[in-house]
RNA sequence: GGGAUCUUAGCUCAGCUGGGAGAGCAUCUGCCUUACAAGCAGAGGGUCAUAGGUUCGAGCCCUAUAGGUCCCACCA
């Protein structure tokens, strides 16, 4: 057998190869199985209307590296999938469609509009399926759910009808957000403040003397932003404790342009500080003043239509637009005398974060979930800790909602969403809430009935998905053995969209909260740190990178270098040094696998011995007694590697974990055990079958390890190196994930190598700084006076030759025979000397081993500066106390050596 | 106005419960060494924003200051 492998990995061709394997082989696939426990997340169901972009590619990512994880680790794993149907972003891109052909969404009508909306999901809402495929996503496909397919509906209608039963959904005339472009109300969360420069325009308005006319003398003044409103006006407002307006309690001011008389009202309301002191009251356009107007029982007078022009309430402003009535009365004022003056003017204004237009504040008939008690439990969770926010300070956010709640406004006038469940009788205009329009008023007994036009708040919806989704509201198996779900991931920004309402309704319909943990990431932004936007243009399309440079590496860069919670900068060097670590891991399998097949000629005779054939294959407890210290030392670093990247999954901490593993591989395995391990392999010399096999051994059995902590972030390529090495249609995906063992773990050898290691380093950097050819050949000597030191450079003579450029090893325990002038590297309990034939320069020697001396001279000082404190041995624990003795030690001994060395040498100048 | 967060090598960022400052890229030097030049070996480069404090010990904890980013909030 012999395996052709290029030279350098193509993603290309083999990531779609591997996932149309996992998907026939069913391995995303969860059933219900009590002997096992599960681990669910449920997907944060991206909008039919999406392209993948750098969001999505991070939280899938995040998603599938846990999910693959756990997996391995032996876990049930479900990844839920599906989509959503983003109500109001999904309407507005239609609506968008249909402008272009002319047509406008009343000329379709209702169901003509809707019939294109399924057609537009058909045609889209698979699309970023098959994008998140790309990514390497392992959700279980076979049951993929939609916000509006049949079960999400009966979920919806199944909420809706329960809580308006219990009292918490009612419909009220309150003061909403309304959004003059997309025709809707929207909810707090959807208004998005903006700071705008606009102007104050100081108005007054004459009193009204005791004819009842405008005083020509008296006038009140004060400013306002939004000047068109005064048409609406129905009070104006001052501190009761201010002194300078005590005059004016129970009196009129004139309304000029309307020309009517309207109250001086007393309101703690006003800020006696601001301004003149004295406000404008409109309870129809401004949530202040709306709650002014109750108290003091104003009339509220609406003055917009829904498209923001003026309506019939203002007269002869009646059909301008807000912006154009706004100019002419100024204008008016100025006229008649009652502008005082225009300031230049920032405040924040709020706008509609779909299409960015300034609101309006409107009194419309709404519905709304009553928030008081049903946000209660879901405070509660995350202050106990039966919900983790990670990073932990997305508590406060969360805290800063939940305690400033308010009653969610959940009507929308579109067409696109889930059509409230709400019945008028057509008589007598009775409300019936039902799954199903009543056959009978249960007032008057007419049977005809018209449902309400409107649909719910697309978040509505996706609050349940965590349950709805597994079967609820049907008490299915499923819901009972999934949920709970695990872990959510997602971005900190729909915190207040959708985490929170998943968590009360969580609580509320199921009783129990929806996950455990949530994990938030942060934003990706452009190399210059600014939002991906399609207006800026500077959006880095994932699929375009996968394409060029792969999934995996794709996703070592957004997992890499990145806490919880915090925004990325996307950079392409980045992902071509990921790519860069695909190749490495690539070449080092190369190797191994060249390797292996030549020992599996059939000549050498032990094909089954390490083909990985599953009768073949050699158990740990085989090969044991022949490892030598290097495959040891590799062993138990990788061993320690187990450990602590499991410990970091478990805690969240993906880019540690991945680091850990990129730099064993690269750094421990590739660059010091792959090149320790060369001579033993070949060298074909006789009676060296046993060190090869066991080289080999460790060679594959270590690979296959680190292989298996890469796979959760780089599922394809170590997937494909997976099975060329073993050989065999099984999936790294599906195979256990290792677990540390204090079987494997050999603190004597790791001593021994890293010893190795110092004097290897020590030997490379002296030859460069002397500036001796790489190909110039020098015998080294080991001088140490300790038998186990001597010992571990006896055993590890053979790797100086490859490693350290050495002609030939020689350990011996003084001096003797040793060049005077000879190149010498201090390590702890020996010195190593390369005497070079020509001469050396001495000075520069020197100058060298005066650079290490000066080195330990800091490093003496620091440790006993910290030994020689007395507060530090009686207050520092015991064991870093003798960390430090034992460096102290090690350094005392070292510097020793240098002096000594440094001696011999000015002997000689 | 309230709150969060950041300030660490030329650039972008890690640094998990306080115990000898790290990575990638960039720079400099030398190597086509039969896995990999998408590579190997070596080097330079940081008063961890500033000022205090707690501690035997602070990049990490506390306070203040400066600058940046973000979230929330009805100041007309």
């Amino acid at each position: 057998m012999s395996r052709e492998l290029a030279k350098t990995y193509d993603p290309k061709g083999i990531e779609d190869r591997i996932y149309k394997r996992w998907l026939d082989k069913k391995y995303f696939h969860a059933e219900v199985d009590r002997t096992k426990k599960p681990f669910t997340i449920v997907i944060p169901p991206p909008n039919i209307t999406g392209q993948l972009h750098m969001g999505h590619a991070l939280d899938n990512t995040m998603q599938d590296i846990l999910i693959r994880f756990k997996r391995m680790q032996g876990y049930n794993a479900l990844w839920q999938p599906g989509t959503d149907h983003a109500s109001i972003a999904t309407e507005v891109r239609i609506i968008e469609k249909l402008k272009e052909e002319g047509i406008s969404k009343e000329d379709l009508g209702r169901e003509g509009f809707l019939e294109r909306a399924w057609e537009w999901k058909k045609e889209y809402g698979g699309r970023i399926i098959e994008q998140l495929k790309k990514l390497g996503s392992s959700c279980d496909w076979d049951r993929e759910r939609f916000t509006m397919d049949e079960g999400c509906n009966r979920a919806v209608t199944e909420v809706f009808c329960k809580m308006h039963e219990k009292g918490w959904i009612y419909k009220g005339s309150r003061i909403i957000n309304w959004c003059p472009v997309c025709n809707t109300s929207i909810s707090d969360a959807e208004v998005e403040y903006e700071e705008q420069a606009g102007h104050l325009w100081h108005i007054k308005y004459p009193l009204v003397d005791e004819n009842g006319e405008p005083s020509k003398t008296e006038f009140l003044e004060f400013a306002t932003t939004r000047p068109e409103t005064m048409l609406g006006d129905t009070a104006v407002a001052i501190n009761p404790n201010d002194e300078r307006y005590a005059h004016l309690k129970g009196r009129q001011v004139w309304l000029p342009i309307v020309n009517k008389a309207i109250p001086v009202v007393e309101d703690d309301y006003v800020d006696m500080e601001f301004g003149t002191g004295v406000v404008k009251i409109t309870p129809a356009h401004d949530p202040n003043d709306f709650e002014v107007g109750k108290r003091h029982d104003l009339p509220e007078i609406n003055i917009m239509n829904d498209d923001a022009t003026i309506n019939a309430n203002g007269g002869k402003y009646e059909g301008l637009d807000r912006y154009e009535a706004r100019k002419q009365i100024v204008e008016e004022l100025k006229a008649e005398g009652l502008l005082v003056k225009i300031e230049d003017y920032s405040h924040n204004v709020g706008t509609h974060d779909r299409c960015k237009t300034t609101i309006e504040p409107l009194i419309k008939k709404q519905w709304f979930v009553k928030m008081d008690e049903l946000i209660k439990p879901a405070i509660k969770a995350v202050k106990d800790g039966e919900i983790k926010l990670v990073p932990e300070r997305m508590n406060k956010i969360y805290f800063n909602w939940t305690d400033n709640i308010r009653d969610w406004c959940i009507s929308r006038q579109l067409w696109w969403g889930h059509r409230i469940p709400a019945y008028y009788c057509d008589k007598c205009g009775e409300i019936v809430v039902a799954a199903k329009a009543p056959s009978v008023c249960p007032k008057c007994g007419d049977t005809r009935f018209t449902q309400d036009p409107d649909t719910l708040d697309t978040w509505f919806s996706s609050a349940l998905w965590p349950f709805s989704t597994l079967g609820w509201p049907d008490k299915t198996e499923d819901l009972d053995y999934f949920y709970p779900t695990d872990v959510l991931v997602t971005g900190y920004d729909i915190i207040f969209f959708w985490v929170i309402r998943m968590i009360f309704s969580g609580y509320e319909n199921m009783n129990e909260k929806p996950f455990s943990t949530v994990l938030f990431h942060g934003l990706i932004r452009d190399s210059q740190g600014r939002k991906m936007s399609k207006s800026l243009g500077n959006g880095i399309d994932p699929l375009e990178i996968i394409d060029k440079y792969g999934a995996d590496a794709l996703r070592l860069t957004l997992i890499t270098g990145n806490a919880p919670g915090n925004d990325m900068r996307f950079y392409y060097e980045r992902v071509e040094a990921n790519r860069n670590f695909a190749n490495k891991v690539w070449n080092a399998s190369r190797f191994i696998m060249m390797n292996m097949d030549e020992e599996e000629n059939p000549a050498a005779g032990t094909e089954a011995a390490l083909s990985g054939t599953k009768d073949g294959e050699v158990s740990y407890d085989e090969i044991k007694d022949s490892l030598e210290p290097a495959d040891k030392w590799i062993i138990s670093t990788l061993n320690t590697l187990i450990r602590d990247v499991t410990d970091n999954m478990e805690h969240y901490e993906l880019g540690i974990a991945v680091q850990k593993v990129y730099d064993f591989i690269w750094d421990e395995f590739c660059d010091w055990y792959i090149e320790m391990v060369k001579p033993r392999l070949y060298a074909k010399d006789e009676g060296n079958e046993t060190g090869r096999k066991a080289a080999l051994w460790t060679l594959k059995n270590v690979l296959i390890d680190a292989l298996k902590l890469l796979h959760p972030y780089m599922p394809f390529i170590t997937e494909e190196i997976f099975c060329n090495i073993q050989n065999e249609e099984e999936s790294i995906m599906i195979s256990d994930w290792p677990v540390y063992s204090d079987d494997k773990k050999f603190e004597k050898e790791e001593t021994a190598i890293n010893l190795i290691k110092e004097a290897v380093r020590g030997i490379r950097n002296a030859r460069t700084q002397m500036n001796v050819a790489p190909s110039r050949k020098a015998a080294v000597f080991v001088v140490s006076d300790k038998e186990e030191v001597r010992n571990v450079f006896e055993d590890g003579k053979i790797f100086f030759a490859s490693l350290a450029s050495a002609s030939s090893v020689t350990v011996q325990t003084d001096r003797s025979g040793i060049a005077e002038d000879a190149v010498s590297v201090v390590v702890p309990d020996a010195t190593v000397y390369i005497p070079f034939t020509e001469l050396v320069d001495i000075n520069q020697e020197i100058e060298r081993l005066k650079k290490e001396q000066k080195r330990l001279e800091g490093e003496l000082a620091r440790v006993n500066g910290m030994l020689g404190n007395e507060r530090f041995i009686s207050k520092a624990p015991e064991a870093k106390i003798n960390e430090e003795k034992e460096k102290l030690k090690k350094y005392t001994q070292m510097m020793e050596q240098v002096k000594e060395r440094l001696a011999q040498l000015v002997v000689l100048l």
